[in-house]
DNA sequence: GTCTATATGTCGATAGAC
DNA sequence: GTCTATCGACATATAGAC
């Protein structure tokens, strides 16, 4: 009998699979799903593009686990400043995990349906939080907020939002929330 | 001599060509510009993809001239009020002709430049109108918020903007626009 | 476990018939 | 003015060698 390998098949796959996941968050983030390959995510990887298909299947079943995005709470207290909170989550680190479904999501029918399945578990907590009667509308606004300041910092770039300080925008955004949230 | 057409060839072909223009903007706007091909476009304007490719030259130039959008000017007076004005037009009707953009312009690099061409124009005359220090970032956030209720409701709709009023989505964004206008 | 070879499809674009 | 035919590039996905 020969010594035990360092590394079992079973450790390798796993090392491999991680590193091809991390390789295909990162391109489905900056291109999109139409224009990212699986030649280029394998490429990036350093492994075969057969290989990617054999470990994943498809490619939309590589977008799928890629997308995979653990849900956020909404921490508990006062209403506008929990979505402060989570907002500034967003604002400090750049999310590449969130990126994969932002980046896809108005050309690609699987983005936005999970999207739209993380949003509305959210906007339920939003709205339960907030005592107005048109507490839909207020949530729905508060989440279209959220998703054009994160889109437009992190992705557009169409103002000077790409380098401002979190704090800043968290400031100036305060009393946009207080007012959504607050009563009639 | 014969009786002159009815139609001469350039009317005609000007005819044939303005078809094609509105297929393209409804696909592209749909579809986003990587989905919609040019044959799709063709089938929808009646018409064969050769036709499409010998008018416009490439798939590239279609959707330049399908993007092409009319600059909206800001209004005088007040401008939290001239802003709440804009926003109202892109919010009674559905804007195809900007939605050619929006749709791509998170996956197609020409379509984020006409935005951010169009969209720097645009944030000068808001950052002129704004006493504060920070105008530019006021300015920024001003226009991903508008940026993100429009995408909201016309092509993601995540939460429950889709249906809604303009009037009542205006009237809860108007203290955030009159906060984020408004001096320190 | 990983790679090679290839089947199969679809796209944009070109050339030319009618 | 409009359509037919086709080329060449590149994609996903499959089958099997090593």
């Amino acid at each position: 009998m020969t010594e035990p390998p360092r590394r079992t098949r079973a450790q390798q796959r796993r090392d491999t699979e991680a590193r091809i996941l991390t390789a295909a968050r990162e391109t489905f983030a900056g291109l999109g799903y139409e224009r990212t390959t699986i030649r280029a995510v394998a490429t990036a990887a350093g492994v075969n593009a057969g290989l990617v298909m054999h470990y994943f299947g498809s490619k939309e079943e590589l977008f799928a686990r890629a997308a995979h995005l653990s849900p956020h709470e909404l921490p508990p207290g006062d209403p506008a400043e929990a979505l402060l909170a989570v907002l500034r989550e967003r604002l400090e680190g750049e999310p590449v995990a969130s990126l994969v479904l932002l980046r896809s999501m108005l050309t690609h029918t699987e983005a936005a349906d999970g999207l739209r399945e993380a949003a509305s578990e959210w906007l339920e907590r939003i709205e339960a939080a907030i005592p107005a009667g048109d507490a839909d509308l207020r949530a729905g606004l508060i989440g279209a907020i959220m998703m054009g300041v994160v889109v437009d910092r992190y992705l557009l770039k169409l103002g000077s939002l790409a380098d401002a300080p979190a704090d800043d925008l968290l400031a100036l955004l305060r009393p946009c929330f207080e007012s959504l949230v607050g009563a009639r």
